[in-house]
DNA sequence: TTGTAAGCGTTATCAA
DNA sequence: TTGATAACGCTTACAA
């Protein structure tokens, strides 16, 4: 391996020597190479271009944004970038990101707010175009406050911010049907012939998981059935909290239970696994649900009934508002489609 | 949402701000606030700490880049950041660099070195610390020559470059043992009883492949058993590569194989999916094998024999090396250890 | 220990 | 259209 020692480190090639190179100002190589209202005669032009190109010249981006006072990248902020759902969605974010030239950075806070604000203030202090905190958010959180002050910071000296399906603050937000979809979720699994349900939730505050949870009753109501609160188990929101919140459950609750819903894939995986380990067969002996339709599914056998969140718009729909500096067409949610599929077979 | 106006845009707190309501001079204020070798008076600290705190300043990491001529930022570029690999590899790279406070930022390539050449390019404009790429690397391919020599070009203004898994570069390389792994799994292989293989390879010129496709026989020689190069299967490198392979075979290659080896997991799972859709059982009418060990293997059932690369401890190597500034212990390579699950039950 | 002043590599303003 | 020259926000000799 070329070991370099620090005597032989090269000095970057800068705008100047570019410039020199060309025989031309330092302006005037600023403005044939990284674009600027002004034209430049052609001549001179293929002249800076050549030079940059001999030299192997590339633009020092920090150097630009404390000139111009902006930058061009996009924080996204999620929880865990190892879940399927986070990982597609910085995906689909990253692609729609390319057509507006837009740099995305994925940054992960392990579901702890005080990071989520300590990244909001430094990226504020980076001129990030845009924060988008793809998280879930806690309802009524003392931090939240404090998320919310430093947020308007970041907006106030002129940053974007944009929110994923969390309806907890006042700003900007893409919505995604998670009542809705529940609902026809449960619409769908009353016809299939369920009648007695549990439903497992992320930790109470959250906000997307009460949307779900409340879809999800709404449309039981709809079709003449329940969910008690009782039959609401609230746990850690990932696979390992749902994997352990099934195995401690009583088993006259388990015995009364035909489906178990939770409120995403990842939960729904962690609860099979531990139905299973409990001796239960998915479907014959319990049927399961989940909400997300990550990419794992497709692997999953039986396959799991879920409700599909299409990432990919989501990306899209992001990015738009970003780019755009409008706040996107008022009230788009992002649709959210039943998939049903063999975890929850019809009953007889 | 609060729709704001750029006119009503405030103008971001600088450090000469905070300077001023503290009562002191710039330097002094930059001294206390961000670490420095000289040491500040406590009283004139504490008023300029408190200041920036009244003032809700946070400092301008592109400003101190430029001014610096260095940064904390490490570009870990990957293939795909929906792929459970890389985005497992990314979680453990972020978490092993925040004990150094250096930043981590996810990009990604989709398979294209040309966009892996640019993307260094672009890190050497930004004096990233780091470039670590994790994709696969092509063997003998023309676009490597220049991938190298960017890669050069950025070592010598003073970056560090770390490979992960890939000896097509004479770079810092943090080596996965991938012929050792699947030599132990062909072996363990053999010793279930296995005989009649059938090897799933990503394109011929990957170099993760070569070694595990060359690895995977070398066992099979040690247990006077061969892999003839005519059941070794070329397709790209991915879930739905592996997928479209396994359904255009020949019946009788398939009726003539007991186990199928793919490189990776992902293509594993998808080929268990075109398996499974012409009719076959998993393992009761063949096998299946993978290497990884990606985290979606615990929710797949039947459970997916494959060869554990522990990525926790490749973030850490990765790290470590970027942020000691040292090759790291010479020939350090990461083990890879059998697993073995139902997918591959012992033959009669 | 503190302050002054000269950079860092760009962009932007304003004459020419 | 081009080129001096002054920003941009920060760090760091160098002097005091």
């Amino acid at each position: 391996m070329p070991q370099r020692s620090p005597a032989d480190r090269v000095r970057p090639v800068t705008l100047t020597d570019v410039a020199r190179a060309a025989g031309v100002s330092q302006s005037t190589a600023s403005r044939a190479l990284n674009g600027s209202a002004r034209r430049v005669d052609d001549e001179l032009k293929r002249r800076v271009l050549d030079a940059a190109n001999r030299l192997h010249y590339t633009a020092n981006v920090q150097a630009q944004a404390v000139a111009r006072g902006t930058t061009s990248t996009v924080a996204l902020v999620v929880s865990d970038i190892a879940d399927a759902y986070f990982s597609s969605m910085a995906a689909s974010v990253m692609r729609a990101a390319e057509a507006y030239d837009l740099r995305v950075t994925v940054v992960v806070t392990e579901r702890d707010v005080e990071r989520e604000i300590e990244l909001v203030r430094e990226y504020r202090g980076q001129h990030a175009r845009a924060v988008v905190l793809a998280g879930s958010g806690y309802r009524h959180s003392a931090e939240t406050a404090e998320l919310r002050r430093e947020l308007e910071m970041f907006e106030a000296t002129g940053g974007r911010v944009v929110l994923v399906s969390r309806s907890d603050l006042p700003f900007e937000t893409v919505d995604l049907d998670n009542s809705g979809g529940a609902r026809r979720l449960s619409s769908a699994l009353a016809r299939l012939g369920y009648r007695r349900f549990l439903a497992l939730a992320g930790e109470e505050q959250l906000v997307a998981t009460q949307d779900r949870i409340a879809g999800f009753r709404q449309g039981l109501r709809e079709s003449g059935l329940e969910l008690p609160e009782e039959r609401v188990l609230y746990s850690e929101f990932s696979w390992e909290g749902a994997h352990a919140a099934v195995q401690t459950l009583d088993d006259d609750v388990l015995g009364a239970t035909e489906l178990v819903f939770a409120v995403n894939d990842e939960m729904a995986l962690g609860a099979i696994a531990g139905l299973r380990t409990r001796g239960l067969r998915i479907p014959e002996d319990i049927a399961v649900a989940g909400f997300d339709d990550i990419r794992t599914l497709r692997d999953i056998v039986p396959g799991l009934t879920t409700v599909r969140v299409p990432l990919e718009e989501v990306g899209r729909e992001v990015v738009a508002r970003i780019a755009t500096g409008e706040p996107g067409a008022e009230g788009r949610v992002i649709p959210a489609s039943v998939v049903l599929r063999e975890s929850t077979p019809r009953r007889n």
